[in-house]
DNA sequence: TTGAATAACGCAAACGTTTGCACTAGAGTA
DNA sequence: TACTCTAGTGCAAACGTTTGCGTTATTCAA
């Protein structure tokens, strides 16, 4: 087959044409000005003969790259897994690739991940990964390359960002366990270094303040990052302490996880002793023992709207105010949360 | 900031020196041709006004972007996670970055996503969604680019692969479930268009008449793709001809999972009535509420043999012989197999 | 018939690297 | 002293595109 990649110059020769000419028959744009049977026979010739366009000459010429960087914090975590399926979607109508790469959830992870995606051009960044103060986006400003932050957002202004309302989640989980009667509520947060972490904590204790239940210190305690094990251990210490709660919230489905593994250490049931929502709505939930309720975020427009977010940004005539899209979560009711039971005297467990 | 990337040549402006010094200077292999002294006068000021390669530049001039594609047939299953882990794993290491595609299982979309990356210059290519003839291994070879397969293998030899012992593994569920006193065994198997479905299904059959018992055709039953759904399709058509068997093996964790709804829409019970064994043992089984006993495959490993495998044939340097490395599964029992019980009457079931 | 205007295409520079080759100066040898 | 060698550096071409500008041929108006 063909050994050498096929060029402009070897289509121009064979062709007895000029290169610019095939080049500009290639293009979209610019075929105008090329006599339409030129821009015919050119295109036919380029199919035959296989040309494909040297993406590092274009880059080299253009500055542009036709491709972007994704990172995320955890690659074993699945909620992401649709989320990038959704960035996909969108870069695919436009030609675009992109490189993933994850963080570990560690800050200067992120910060040399990005640094490499930089180094190779890419035109544009998603940014699943961000810490509330994170040095990504100055990174991202100084070499002013696009950035678009997804579901974590940070404290600084001024960046593109489309998030879940996070707050109006933990109102819903909150107030589906009031109807169940829950109100001895814990929460088992995040790091508070993550914004959906801070947030969602701040949104529980105003949720519950709202409804005249004031939440005592003891009731929260923060897990030192946002998976099963840090889930196991802030529950551990957390049902050592409350010994009467009758829910917990979990920030994070992970989390949430951790929760059940630490419950039937202290052999407790879910949702019979104790009610537990999570954060997510992660993939596989159904399937799970106790099917986890939690709050449902929509990870797949999550991915589309970032993406074309950074399309935009990246369109050099785009307008220069940022945007901020927020999509709203929804509760998914399984069978970890149940009506709290009343009981007046001890009874024997059967 | 720097509003500008710095170039060799604003380097070399600054130190009044030539730009081939200073790349000859910042090149590891090429640096003992310069002076020490010099050398680190160029990194020094390299350091300092933040020089980054451009990397279009290079893969312009020495036609390697230190990029390579990693393709997947599916985003939403687990397993390929901790493969893709794996595979940047090792790319880390090296400079190396990934593209990543996926193909949805369907052999004109990872052709043109194959395109896609060729044309993006891609160093080299791991295939993970192969099918038993796949186009995409003649694609790269008239390109010369270098390709491995990792887990689907090719029925065409002369390409790299890195793959479990699917045979083995199918050996191994059915000595299990013979140990249980299961005989009458079903197969829901994947596409036979599949490598891994193909082998595992004839494994099943070797494996069977080595036993001496003889698999009659009504056993079985061929899902359209290796998903929830296909498996569940499958397993509604084996229970309505299998009213008699006691457990069935499913060419891929998925199509257990497919296995699993079925079951319970025909009101049987796992694995009291039957008794199911999956493969690939994916990400959260142990939380499922009928924990799947399943063939555990090294996932990290796979990736990372992979990349090597990849690396060392990028290498131009490299001898020219194919490699194919074999890795070994594990048997995972959970809770999804049971002995069987066998019943001489009819027994109201409580 | 002459002029300008337009359409179609060619020329050549440029993007930022790498690298073969030429060059210089100083060291070593005879 | 005159010679060759070599270490260190500079020159310039090349990778494959894109694109501003110059050139030609054609059209249209006057």
């Amino acid at each position: 087959m063909h050994r050498k990649r096929v060029t402009l110059r070897d289509l121009a020769e064979h062709l007895n044409i000029n290169t610019s000419t095939v080049s500009r028959a290639l293009s979209e744009k610019s075929s105008e000005m090329i006599s339409p049977d030129v821009v015919k026979r050119v295109r036919k010739a380029a199919q035959e003969m296989g040309y494909k366009q040297n993406a590092a000459a274009y880059a080299l010429k253009v500055g542009r790259t036709k491709s972007i960087g994704i990172i995320i914090p955890d690659m074993m975590n699945p909620v992401f897994a649709p989320i990038v399926r959704g960035i996909h979607s969108v870069l695919n109508q436009y030609g675009y690739t992109a490189f993933l790469a994850y963080s570990e959830n560690n800050a200067s992870a992120a910060h040399s991940e990005v640094e490499k995606l930089i180094s190779r051009g890419v035109d544009g960044i998603i940014y699943a990964a961000a810490f509330r103060t994170d040095s990504v986006v100055d990174l991202c400003k100084s070499h002013s390359i696009p950035l678009v932050l997804v579901n974590r957002v940070v404290d600084q202004g001024n960046v593109d960002t489309v998030k879940v309302d996070d707050s109006l989640g933990i109102k819903m989980a909150v107030g589906h366990l009031l109807d169940l009667g829950h109100r001895k509520i814990g929460f088992i947060a995040g790091p508070k270094n993550i914004s959906v972490s801070y947030i969602r904590l701040r949104a529980f204790t105003q949720t519950m303040a709202e409804h005249d239940l004031e939440v005592e210190p003891h009731r929260i305690v923060e897990a030192h990052s946002l998976t099963e094990e840090g889930g196991e251990k802030a529950m551990s210490v957390f049902l050592g302490q409350n010994p009467d709660a009758t829910a917990i919230i979990a920030s994070n489905d992970l989390i949430a996880l951790g929760c059940f593994t630490a419950l039937t250490q202290f052999g407790y049931t879910c949702p019979k002793r104790i009610s537990i929502v999570g954060f997510n709505n992660m993939p596989y939930l159904d399937w799970f023992a106790i099917p986890l309720t939690t709050i449902s975020i929509p990870h797949f427009q999550m991915g589309e709207r970032s993406a074309e977010l950074l399309l935009k940004r990246i369109d050099p005539e785009s307008d220069d105010h940022y945007e901020e899209v927020l999509l709203k979560p929804k509760l998914i009711i399984r069978q970890s949360t149940a009506p709290v039971i009343r009981r007046k005297k001890k009874i024997a467990s059967t």
